[in-house]
DNA sequence: CAAATTCCCGCACAAAAACGCAGAAACACG
DNA sequence: CGTGTTTCTGCGTTTTTGTGCGGGAATTTG
């Protein structure tokens, strides 16, 4: 069998089953495992396909992209995940809820980090299957079109039913008297539930929102260990947080 | 024999089996190998066969080599997803798997339908969040970084709680003696709780995966109640199928 | 963390290709 | 017709390509 057809068939049966087994291709066509191997790395040096430890799979399948449009204030953002990040050590159950400032963080996890991820946000799960290292939970539901998250009761009791190492709150809102306050009935339960399940909760908030409200309470400021914005932490917008016994970071 | 006459010959051969080998072709005609592969040369110079390391390929061979972003057969998948949408009614609960097939399902559903989908696939909920009036329940669990579907017992035990009305599976590889088989042990166990869920199950496969079979059994044909192909359903291929109980579409 | 796969690297070997050459046949042409 | 030229073919020799194998490294998995 020439090797262009081999590589032919090879191809062909990717593209039908979307995965194959080097072990298999080589039985199938009578030729040894490390020839399959390299006709799998040409392949994939071609771009027709992507080679992984065992075999290979389509490449239409692992195209799951997500329309990722603009980001307000994507810079402060940034500075935030990283702080936000710095918190996060290997071995961790994590909480996350959704919110561009989150998915800044997703982003910007280091590869070798390894950690479980948990959460019922479409965009952060995205992100979060992209890194080779962490684990990714999904809480299921039925999901806010409006938000693109997970939430009903399904998704509270699950949450519910887990004790996670920190949560991650993308905050809508924040002040003294009013507390972390949104605008989402849904969303708001599901943050609820989350900050119940966590040993620790850290409000993730870019400068402009803190010192506002939303009409809808989520919960006191003392439910709340730790508060990240892009500003330097004895910035005196903060002082009244830390004051209140919040770590400002 | 003329130069001329035998070129003729060789490229009569290529067209005729789409493939060649040097050795053969010399042993038939009675000439040096020398003398083939000149003759090879010249034919693929003039772009009439593609020239390979022992021997020649007709063109029609590499002309399956198609973009590699698209989606394999997107036509024929087409069609299928318009035949399975038929049987699709508003008020419906559909319980989907994913693939590329169920993929283009979703994207081709009539902005009017308003049914609930379930699913535990990344990709089909991107699509079907997508649409203006369905309503989506995500199946939570582990998120298998391979076929980026939720997989696990969390998963399973979602699914068995349901009844749905219909189930469409994109079907890896369909057979009359082995029924429905695939290859990845962690998305067998999803596609059988589904097809134990469903009131109706039906199987979405391009005509190219009829009669194959993978290595782990999903269930017997018995339990399917429907097939769907981009085939006509008098096609002889299919005689079998309808023959055994299923309903053809 | 230990066992089992899978991968990677270098090597050996066989098959095929490239190259140069030479002889034979075909051709051109005065 | 003779001679020079071109084309075609086959034969060594050298390179390149394709493949399998062994052993050690790396990765996965229980």
């Amino acid at each position: 069998m020439l090797k262009k057809e081999r590589q032919a068939y090879i191809l062909h049966q990717v593209n039908l089953h979307n995965k194959v087994l080097s072990s298999s291709l080589s039985a199938d066509i009578n030729v040894s495992e490390d020839t399959i191997r390299r006709d799998l790395m040409e392949l994939a040096e071609e771009g027709k396909i992507i080679k992984v430890h065992g075999g290979a799979l389509s490449h239409s399948f692992s195209q799951v992209h997500f329309p990722a449009n603009e980001v307000y204030s994507l810079s402060q953002k940034k500075r935030i995940a990283q702080k936000a990040i710095s918190l996060i050590s290997n071995g961790m159950f994590i909480l996350t809820s959704g919110g561009t400032t989150i998915l800044e963080m997703a982003r910007s996890l280091p590869p070798q980090l390894k950690a479980t991820f948990i959460s019922g946000s479409i965009a952060a799960i995205l992100e979060y299957m992209n890194h080779p290292n962490i684990e990714v939970i999904l809480i299921g539901d039925r999901i806010s079109k409006n938000s693109k998250i997970t939430v009903g009761p399904e998704a509270i009791a699950k949450i519910k039913q887990m004790k996670a190492d920190i949560c991650f709150l993308g905050t809508n809102a924040i002040d003294l008297h009013h507390g972390i306050t949104d605008n989402d009935w849904e969303v708001v339960q599901l943050k609820r539930a989350m900050i119940e399940s966590s040993q620790k909760v850290v409000c993730l908030s870019i400068a402009e929102k803190i010192n506002t409200f939303q009409p809808i309470h989520i919960c006191e400021l003392s439910k709340i260990d730790m508060l990240i914005t892009e500003l330097p932490s004895d910035d005196p917008l903060l002082k009244p947080y830390s004051d209140a016994g919040i770590k400002v970071l």
